[in-house]
RNA sequence: GGGUGAUUAGCUCAGUUGGCUAGAGCACCUCGUUUACACCGAGGGGGUCGGGGGUUCGAAUCCCUCAUCACCCACCA
């Protein structure tokens, strides 16, 4: 015996992961015939070491490889890391602030090598721990969002996009992270519930509003909806004095269609620097705009006597100075409202008007189909068309609702980690300033300064499923066009598009629709042809594990070691459906890892009969289990292939596990016991080793390894198995058989007596199969007595006229049981022959389910009959 | 304000396009040291599928409505 008792994971993982490498067995090969099949891994950031959530999709997109590998496909799974900008950034002046310094000191260029260590470190961490979780990624095509190639094609697309007009440089109100000192998009932005004080002023002969005192220095317009007739005297561009904070000012009105007329007294002043709706009135109206805050939060020369200080040591000087002047009318201390913070570190974001470069969602100039089309018509289209398919279905309307509300996309930020913008400045003879952009820096570089900015990180994401597959070397020949390059990329032209980007419904919008916008903009081709959405794993509770509740957190690293990476893989997928949230489940990983521990079992009982009766010859069955065991297996086989096709894993699984537990386990082996045929044990072993595989590649492997089997050396590089003749009357009539075993099992049970004899009145069933049934059932004996049955308790459920041999006595205890049997069975005839007396059901129902109907009726009559029959003699015994 | 999901056994959840008398894991109860496995085997209890309407021969599944919980988006003077 090479398999000791019990799976111990950690004893063989390791290498049975080397042994994988070692042989190329995750290594694409492009120039194959075969089908491609490809996966772009979403890169995981690196700062710090894997989630249970990586460990989730890990688990998802090796089971879609190994199955697609298996259904002999070329598949690629294309693994790789993110540069992950702005966390990086924030840990890295994090740490520069507690050296005592920061990144101006030290200057760009240090500031990048240092990052570089941290991340590279960081880095090497997290590809241990992925392939300890068993990825079968393509490691020889291991990517990073930083990579030379990929800068290239960072500078391909913004300078294509430039000439197209859809960048631009603009002045625009940006979110602005006072903390992390930068910009972030619309996506990055959170709302958390606040209770604040609602401060309402007299201002002029109005009443205004405001939870944010301290941004009204500049203020001098008044708003007001145009059909609110409280204000109907009042005319648009009428002008009034005012006394304010630091004095009286002149004021305008302005009447506008954002105000709500209902909200507080229908009157606002804007602040247009610092507030998104504010700006856009004042844009619509052509009004003047005034910084007040500064850019680390601290109020500018406008303030007066405020100025320098930060603005919420501020509100309250500034409410007690209007309070003085008797312009406050009323305070509200418990006013509801959310606050906008950064999502990354939680800084409150402070509106600014800044110079930034902005991607233009709505102009129609990209070509689509033969088609000029804007942005958001292609995101709109290639979803709308089928093109590609998300599942599940119902995040269409998500992602639909979010290209409704899509504004322009601002993609700078005031940080040094990452894709530096490709932009550069020079101020001309004339004084003007001259732009210049390009993949190259300007031939002639004297006089120009780039612009100091780098990209927002989606943008070099969205480039992820093309720019991974591009030749690397030749990325870096600049003679190439980009055309050409794209021709001259042997994986780009295997690979792409991908089959299925498989990812976090959180970041449907922030990355899967920017790789669609971005990618079928350069290479004129979608990114994938379908997206399917995994769920967040959530701490036992229920509730997000969280840094801030350390006991909340799995760590996956954690777990392998106790319970085996197989375990931890299926615990992640079992009873878990595409899109919804699980909850970590301490029983789904014991579960699992009872699980490995069957199937290592199951092969150290074939490895036990096959040490004794070698195999010889093709696999064929014999025995009723034999032939039934094929009929399981190859109905199962030809079922979770389809289940993993059509991404149903859950499903997939719970086949798989009852398949060798229940059927194979419970039954088969059983009883090959009692008439063994080494073969077929040995074929169904290395079948359902292989289609436990994609779920279970170690324990499966091991087994594999150790146990020298099938006609691959390797089993991640066996095909899905065929199947193999049966007879099917056979395979019923050990259904049968097991009727028999089954209904004796439950009579034992219920009267609770060992042994036991059961007669039989010329059953052939019974008779050639009398020692299993013995075995089985853990009978005595069993004989055949020709017969009728006179006393005992019959076996009602088959019709093979068997009957338990016991004593009168003990068998009038089965009276309670055979009562509740004829209620059962009564239920169940009412049932059924309702629905057949209906003749709406016989007209309409398909035919197949009407004859099963009345076949199920025939049975339970016949059952019926006999347990009535059986009941009555209880009776009068 | 708009939207999505959830509500099924004590707990955590599955349940493809409506179709066998609704399932799993864990937990619980009874029995069992059968040489693959106690990380085991055999048997069992437990649900009017959140409430109410509707469509249909047939509804956990489709439609309407209400309730509770979670989340997303928008707004917040």
């Amino acid at each position: 015996m090479k398999l000791p008792k019990a799976y111990n994971p950690s004893d063989y993982e390791p290498n049975i992961y080397q042994m994988w490498l070692d042989n190329g067995v995750f290594t694409a090969n492009p120039s194959s015939k075969k089908p491609t099949f490809t996966i772009s891994m979403p890169p995981p950031n690196e700062t710090g070491t894997l989630s249970i959530g990586h460990a989730l999709f890990l688990t998802l997109q090796d089971i879609m490889t190994r199955h697609a590998r298996a259904s002999g496909m070329d598949a690629l799974w294309l693994p790789g890391t993110d540069h992950a900008a702005l966390p990086v950034n924030a840990i890295m002046e994090k740490t520069l602030a507690h050296e005592g310094t920061n990144k101006h000191e030290i200057g760009r260029e240090e500031f990048i090598r240092r990052t570089k260590d941290f991340v590279g470190s960081s880095r090497q961490t997290m590809l241990g721990q992925m392939r300890a979780m068993g990825a079968s990624a393509d490691w020889t095509r291991l990517r990073y969002t930083l990579d030379d190639a990929l800068n290239r094609c960072v500078n391909e697309t913004f300078t294509k996009m430039y000439n197209d007009g859809l960048i631009y440089r603009g002045a625009r109100i940006v979110n602005w992270d006072p903390n992390l000192q930068t910009t972030i998009s619309d996506d990055e932005v959170e709302h958390v519930d606040e209770t604040t004080t609602f401060y309402t002023f007299k201002y002029g002969p109005f009443e205004i509003g405001t939870a944010r005192p301290e941004t009204k220095f500049g203020d001098k317009y008044v708003v007001m909806h145009p059909d609110d007739e409280r204000y109907a005297q009042y005319k648009h561009g009428d002008t009034f004095e005012a006394e304010w904070i630091n004095g009286p000012i002149m004021a305008t009105v302005i009447k506008d269609e954002a105000i709500d007329p209902a909200f507080g007294t229908g009157v606002m002043t804007i602040t247009p620097w610092h507030s998104h709706v504010d700006f856009e009135i004042a844009e619509r109206h052509g009004l003047e705009k005034e910084q007040i805050i500064d850019e680390n939060g601290n109020l500018l020369a406008i303030a007066g006597e405020f100025k320098g200080m930060n603005i919420h040591e501020a509100r309250p000087l500034i409410v007690e100075k209007l309070r003085a002047k008797g312009l406050v009318v009323n305070e509200d201390a418990n006013y509801q409202h959310s606050v906008a913070v950064n999502e990354r570190g939680k800084g409150i974001i402070e509106p600014q008007i800044k110079l930034q470069w902005w991607i233009d969602v709505n102009r129609p100039v990209v070509d689509w189909n033969g088609h000029k089309r804007s942005f958001k018509e292609i995101l709109q289209s290639v979803v709308n068309d089928g093109d590609i398919t998300i599942i599940p279905s119902r995040f269409n309307k998500n992602y639909f609702h979010w290209i409704d509300n899509l504004r322009d996309w601002c993609i700078s930020r005031q940080i040094w980690w990452g894709h530096q913008v490709p932009a550069w400045y020079k101020t001309g003879a004339d004084g003007q300033q001259e732009t210049y952009v390009g993949v190259l820096p300007p031939a002639d570089e004297s006089g120009w300064t780039r612009d100091e900015d780098t990209l927002d990180t989606w943008f070099s994401s969205a480039l992820w499923t093309w720019s991974t597959l591009i030749d690397q070397d030749a990325a870096q020949n600049y003679e190439l066009s980009f055309e050409e390059l794209l021709k001259q990329s042997p994986d780009f032209k295997a690979y792409h598009p991908t089959s299925v980007m498989e990812t976090g419904w959180d970041i449907l919008f922030f990355w899967v629709a920017r790789m669609i916008l971005c990618t079928t903009y350069m290479t004129g081709q979608i990114p994938f042809k379908d997206v399917y959405l995994h769920g967040m794993v959530r701490a036992e509770d229920g509730k997000k594990m969280s840094k801030s509740r350390p006991e909340s957190i799995i760590d996956p690293l954690a777990v392998i070691p106790q319970y085996g990476t197989d375990a931890l893989r299926m615990a992640l997928i079992m009873g878990v459906s595409p899109g919804n949230d699980q909850n970590w489940g301490q029983g789904k990983i014991e579960a699992n890892r009872n699980f490995c521990n069957k199937i290592w079992n199951m092969a150290r009982y074939t490895e036990g009969v096959l040490e004794n009766n070698p195999a010889s010859g093709n696999p064929e069955p014999s025995s009723l289990a034999d032939h039934w065991v094929v009929m399981r297996v190859s109905e199962e086989l030809k079922t979770i292939d389809e289940q993993i096709r059509t991404y149903h894993f859950s499903e997939a699984y719970d086949r798989l596990y009852h398949l060798i537990w229940d059927d194979v386990a419970d039954w088969y082996l059983e009883a090959s016991k009692a008439e063994l045929n080494p073969a077929l044990l040995k074929w169904v072993l290395e079948t359902l080793l292989t289609i436990a595989h994609p779920f279970a590649p170690f324990v499966s492997e091991t087994i594999w390894q150790e146990l020298s089997l099938g006609d691959k050396e390797i089993l991640a590089t066996r095909l899905w198995p065929e199947t193999i003749a049966c007879d099917d009357a056979k395979a019923k009539e050990f259904e049968t058989l097991k009727a028999i075993i089954s209904e004796t099992r439950v009579i034992k049970a219920t009267l609770n007596f060992n042994g036991g004899l059961l007669k039989h009145s010329n059953s052939r069933i019974a008779s050639d199969n009398a020692s299993l049934i013995t075995k089985m059932a853990r009978l005595e004996s069993i004989e055949n007595t020709e017969a009728a049955m006179s006393s005992g308790i019959a076996l009602t459920e088959n019709n093979e006229n068997c009957w338990l041999e016991i004593s009168e006595e003990i068998a009038r205890n089965y009276l309670a049981s055979t009562e509740e049997k004829l209620a059962d069975l009564k239920k169940g005839i009412a049932t059924i022959s309702a629905r057949l007396d209906n003749p709406a059901y016989v007209e309409k129902a398909p035919e197949k389910l009407v004859s099963e109907s009345r076949a199920q009726l025939e049975q339970l009559r016949s059952e019926l009959v006999a347990t009535e029959e059986q009941y009555h003699r209880f009776k009068t015994l």
